[in-house]
DNA sequence: CGGTATTCCTATCGACTTAGTGGGAATATA
DNA sequence: TATATTCCCACTAAGTCGATAGGAATACCG
């Protein structure tokens, strides 16, 4: 019950990834003397889709639709061409898990009736319906008091 | 996203028809000057599988087998032959949504990894899965806290 | 006993979703 | 120009889901 298609799984492995690049590559700059100034925004490093396929054995042509999804809905940054690749849009701490479960699945809706109040005859009366608003409010609850970084530091 | 199966929305609609025929024949009992007694366990008065199906529009054969499964799971009682049906159980204040959910779709499992700790390399240590065992917990939590009761006073 | 109303069992079907593959076009770098 | 990358579209294989069908078992009722 309620099992989270591969799909959203793979994703959220694939921006944990990003943000420990993140992480590996300012220390790296940080250990050569060079400080680190965001230039293009508060992510700098990227990293290819095949690279985190490989890295978390991912099939590496299904990623990369997950990812470009992502990219679509501002989750993550792309660079194509040669030396191109993937980074976080923002800061972990100010990417929502919700906001990520939205982009990969669309909204969280136990069932229709949670708009459409006239799937049944009783209307916005209907009590099932209001059980089932109710497990709504709270899965996206959990999710958008979860950000990315509290994933990473769990 | 975690939409849920119409085999459950079915399910929950039918034992709350349950409750209404319940209360419904206690009052008629009542009305007639003949006090209530339970003699068979908490609840006493059946629908039939044909008649829950043609009062919440449900596929009837579809809707028997949704019955039997919850009759096998001990949500309700079945009595065969000539004037049979289907009765709850227990008294709805004693039927946890989370037992109805579990009897229709199995455990609340977003990811198989939340008890297969062993499903990535990183074992017990993986961030995701900490991620979504905390949403099981949740989903767990809500379902666990509602009975049917509730569902129907809501 | 025979008729009937009910649950119970099993098999099947079509539509849809999911996970994954493939081929290449567009784009950026060197 | 050669190369490495994202991007786009179409396709397939397998599974799930909702629903249907046919009948066997069981219980009541005359
Ligand atoms: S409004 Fe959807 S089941 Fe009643
Ligand atoms: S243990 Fe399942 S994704 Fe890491």
């Amino acid at each position: 019950m309620f099992s989270v298609p591969t799909r959203t799984q793979y994703g959220i492995r694939a921006l944990v990834h990003l943000a420990k690049a993140e992480a590996v590559g300012r220390a790296r700059l940080e250990k050569s003397g060079v400080p680190f100034a965001a230039a293009q925004g508060p992510v700098a490093f990227t990293a290819t889709s095949a690279e985190i396929a490989r890295a978390e054995s991912i099939s590496p042509k299904y990623l990369e639709g997950i990812l470009t999804q992502l990219k679509a809905k501002g989750i993550v940054v792309a660079e194509r061409g040669k030396n191109g690749g993937f980074r976080l849009a923002r800061d972990p701490g100010e990417i929502r898990m919700l906001d990520v479960v939205e982009a990969l699945e669309g909204e969280v809706r136990p069932v229709d009736c949670v708009e459409d109040s006239g799937c049944c005859a009783q209307g916005v009366a209907c009590m099932p319906r209001r059980f089932w608003i109710g497990l709504k409010e709270t899965i996206d609850g959990y999710l958008s008091s979860r950000t990315l970084r509290d994933v990473i530091d769990a």
